[in-house]
DNA sequence: GGTCAAGTCTGGTCTATACCACTATAGACT
DNA sequence: AGTCTATAGTGGTATAGACCAGACTTGACC
């Protein structure tokens, strides 16, 4: 509720995440308005530009929006581009909405050609083969397949990822954090299995998603084959020259 | 070389564009230390938050990095190769296919809210439409509707844009380079028009793309509202964090 | 020569204040 | 009733000053 001036977090910081959790609580909604700056400076007992300081943070994550002249909003846009590389768990997080999963599948396998290729290991050698529905607030949104080298993180299986979010493990527990990450897009149309995985009335459109994924010194993390409901996600990416 | 005070552009965004033009000149190299904020502050005679303003924009860009308690300094990865900001012809011409395309409207129309809010211009203010059917080796490819500012690019319409990439004359006639732009990506089925146009047989899987594209100051150079034909088209998209 | 302490410079944080352009509203005027 | 006009409130920009912790330099001391 309050804020700490003597502790080593930053005030802005402080406010800025005492905010994103009443946005998380559900005490402020997408469109509400917030507090004017002045308020919020008087209410915390902070400076105007302390509080600036913790805003444009957010509107730069994009969970707020600022209309000059009429106060400062929670936004509803889901995915931002500095969250383009974490996982499911915490995008659906940062949408407020309740991630889970349902493991379809968890196994080591020998890599396929094809595969290797991808996560850039010798053919046959051990890969981690991770399957799973991924639901947002119950609802069916996503068939996640993940491919990891079981050099890179042996023993990931032990982790139950029904509820466990496997960025937060390679983080955690492995130290391996993702940078960069080359990815294709196509739509298509759902097949059987994918309808009703996803509980789709076909015919129904899907987003097909191949991704890479590498961390700063370049070494590749996960191959990703996600297929996603057409209707219930939007893909955001923020591109630069 | 200075600041204009009374300029409407703001200080930190000229001070910001002069530094990048500095980088790009080629007189402030990788790992360069810039002059402290302070000494900034008095050369350009603004306060030092202010010049924090600039600064912090550019490392949250990835130009600058900064090092508590040393300085500024200027990073490795500004001119990064990504293919991701060229028109269509740049990228057929890349895949080796003969782009082409059918002119469906162009016209100047009032700007609607939603295009205003989208091109941040006044709504009704005077805005260029330009529909096209993209064809790829004469095959239908893409509906691209593009939005743009007609006080950016005055009779822009005067080109043919069945022949024309609208991203060369906008780099050649106005000195308006795309460098970063925002873009939602969703399956879809086509619509009967969509169908049509792009010669497909429904049910079929489109992507529909909505694009913002900005140059270095920012300033928003069109907004461009897509359908691709999910057979015929992938999109690639480099993410970083 | 090597070590430690003082002092200086850096970016990071924070305050207090000011003016601007824009938005909304309440009230006066027609 | 409809229309204009102050006015108050908002975010956006900008200033000037302050203190902090960490990184460096310098110089006195052993």
């Amino acid at each position: 509720m309050e804020l700490n001036a003597n502790s080593p977090i930053p005030l802005y910081i402080q406010l800025k995440e005492l905010l994103v959790r009443q946005i998380r609580r559900g005490e402020l909604h997408p469109h509400d308005r917030l507090p004017s700056e002045r308020e919020l400076s008087e209410q915390y007992g902070i400076s105007r530009m302390t509080v600036r300081q913790a805003l444009q943070l957010l509107v730069k994550e994009g969970v707020l929006y600022t209309a000059a002249g009429k106060g400062t909003y929670v936004s509803e846009v889901l995915f931002e581009q500095d969250h383009a590389l974490t996982g499911f768990s915490e995008q659906m997080q940062r949408a407020n909405l309740r991630a889970s999963s349902r493991v379809l599948e968890a196994t080591v396998i020998p890599a396929a050609p094809y595969v290797a290729g991808k996560l850039e290991v010798p053919p046959h050698s051990g890969v981690i083969l991770l399957k799973r529905l991924r639901l947002a607030n119950e609802k069916p949104i996503a068939i996640e397949t993940a491919y990891l080298s079981q050099n890179l993180c042996p023993d990931l299986l032990k982790h139950d990822f029904s509820q466990v979010s496997l960025y937060a493990v390679l983080r955690e527990e492995y130290g391996l954090v993702p940078t960069s990450a080359l990815q294709v897009v196509e739509a298509a149309l759902a097949n059987v299995e994918e309808a009703r995985l996803l509980e789709l009335h076909p015919p129904a459109a899907v987003l097909r998603m191949e991704r890479v994924t590498r961390n700063v010194q370049d070494v590749v993390l996960e191959y990703v084959e996600s297929v996603y409901r057409g209707d219930r996600y939007k893909f955001y990416a923020h591109l630069r020259a």
